[in-house]
RNA sequence: UGGGCUAUCGCCAAGCGGUAAGGCACAGGACUUUGACUCCUGCAUUCGCUGGUUCAAAUCCAGCUAGCCCAG
């Protein structure tokens, strides 16, 4: 028979480009595509700082799957993205939470869309760069588990994944450690293999994302409002709610002679909230837009790790289910900045089980 | 208007005759496929102003200016 089709999205990065090249050594017909998901046509060419989504992506893509001889296409998902992840984005901060790009750009346009569009022509695949494994676990269902590697672990980007989606997704660069790619990448020639990491948000590149809200959302933009405490005491102006996330310090321009950081965003009073950092922690918080991967569903209480944060090296937490659309999360030790907005996700052992979206 | 007190980096604040601590804020960097956190580095040739004493003053003296507190 022939061999099994797979397509693999290419940032242009070293990772998803030594990812085609794997697949193409493990014998599968490969196709290499770069989505093309927020910048214009002629800022592909120029040349910026790379990675996931950089601005150097086409070109740098187009040159590994020359070098690799592999066939490679230019897919526009830019409506996709707008819609998905820029619109999400500019609106969980105008009510005051903190969106995470990254999680909404995998689930809804680099799998929903892009494996759509791939299936369209004949994939049975599609995949990544990503430093994480798919696997089918003993209960049946497909799961994300953590990269050989600890120390570059992307799992918690991918919870949010379907069924579907997962059996049709392959990642192998979860199997190597990040300087066993870059080798890969120096052995085979690639013109990318010394590319730096990407970084920040993608569609945000001076990394002034509250600017970049003000240009989204022009008069719908909060206004300047008060720093207060918890008592009510207020202790200054702030710029905007935009401006803030839960568990921040700087920028806050209070000299109170030691750090503060923010607690809460009331969008309702456009108030921020200041405290000191012993009241940033908490031991408890609710979560919602579930999605289950290693466990079908929760009915019954369980223990599990839970990561709240990327990065976040995940603390032990008893889960309930509060009512059908929503958990509740209880830590042993109580965890720092729990940010609505944000996901959590929960783990056993180096699996994924799922997650949701904090609430508060 | 009498009497007393205080004036040191954007904020707080050491210093008490020997050649400007520290904290906060701020800036830059590291870390990072989100926002944060964290870490590193930088940040007053100058001490309200003007004179004086001294080898040497932010530190002592005088005057001025400003603010604060008591009296009226």
């Amino acid at each position: 028979m022939s061999k099994q089709k797979v397509v693999v999205g290419m940032s242009g990065g070293v990772d998803s480009s030594v990812a085609a090249y794997l697949l193409k050594e493990q014998g599968y017909e490969v196709i290499g595509v770069t989505m093309q998901i927020w910048q214009d046509e002629d800022e592909t060419a120029r040349e910026e700082n790379g990675g996931c989504c950089g601005l150097s992506a086409v070109e740098d893509a187009r040159r590994v799957a020359q070098t690799l001889d592999i066939p490679y296409y230019v897919m526009n998902f830019k409506h996709e993205f707008k819609d998905k992840v820029m619109d999400y984005f500019v609106a969980e901060y105008l009510q005051g939470r903190t969106p995470n790009p990254c999680i909404a750009c995998n689930r809804y346009v680099k799998w929903e869309s892009l494996l759509k569009r791939s299936m369209d022509i004949g994939a049975d695949y599609i995949a990544t760069g990503h430093y994480a494994r798919v696997e089918q676990m003993a209960n049946g269902r497909y799961a994300i588990r953590n990269s050989v590697t600890a120390a570059k672990d992307q799992t918690y980007a991918l919870y949010n994944l379907t069924q579907f989606q997962l059996e049709h997704t392959l990642m192998p660069v979860g199997a190597y450690t990040k300087d066993e790619i870059r080798q890969i990448a120096v052995d085979q020639y690639l013109p990318v293999a010394h590319k730096p990491d990407s970084q920040e948000i993608c569609f945000v590149p001076d990394n002034d994302y509250a600017g970049f809200i003000s240009r989204e959302a022009g008069e719908k933009v909060p206004p300047p409002g008060n720093f207060v405490t918890r008592d009510g005491e207020i202790l200054g102006q702030h710029k905007g709610i935009t401006h803030y996330t839960i568990g921040q310090r700087r920028g806050l321009g209070l000299a109170m002679g030691h750090h503060i950081f923010v607690t809460e965003i009331r969008q309702s009073t456009n108030e921020v909230v200041i405290g000191e950092n012993e009241d940033v922690f908490s031991s408890v918080l609710h979560c919602n837009q579930l999605n289950f991967m290693g466990m079908e569903d929760l009915r019954e209480p369980r223990e599990v790790m839970a990561k709240i944060r990327y990065a976040h090296r995940g603390e032990k937490c008893i889960l309930e289910r509060v009512n059908e659309g929503e958990i509740r999360c209880t830590f042993g030790e109580p965890v720092r900045a729990v940010t609505p907005g944000q996901a959590v996700v929960f783990y056993e052992g180096e699996y994924v089980l799922g997650g949701g979206t904090i609430i508060y």
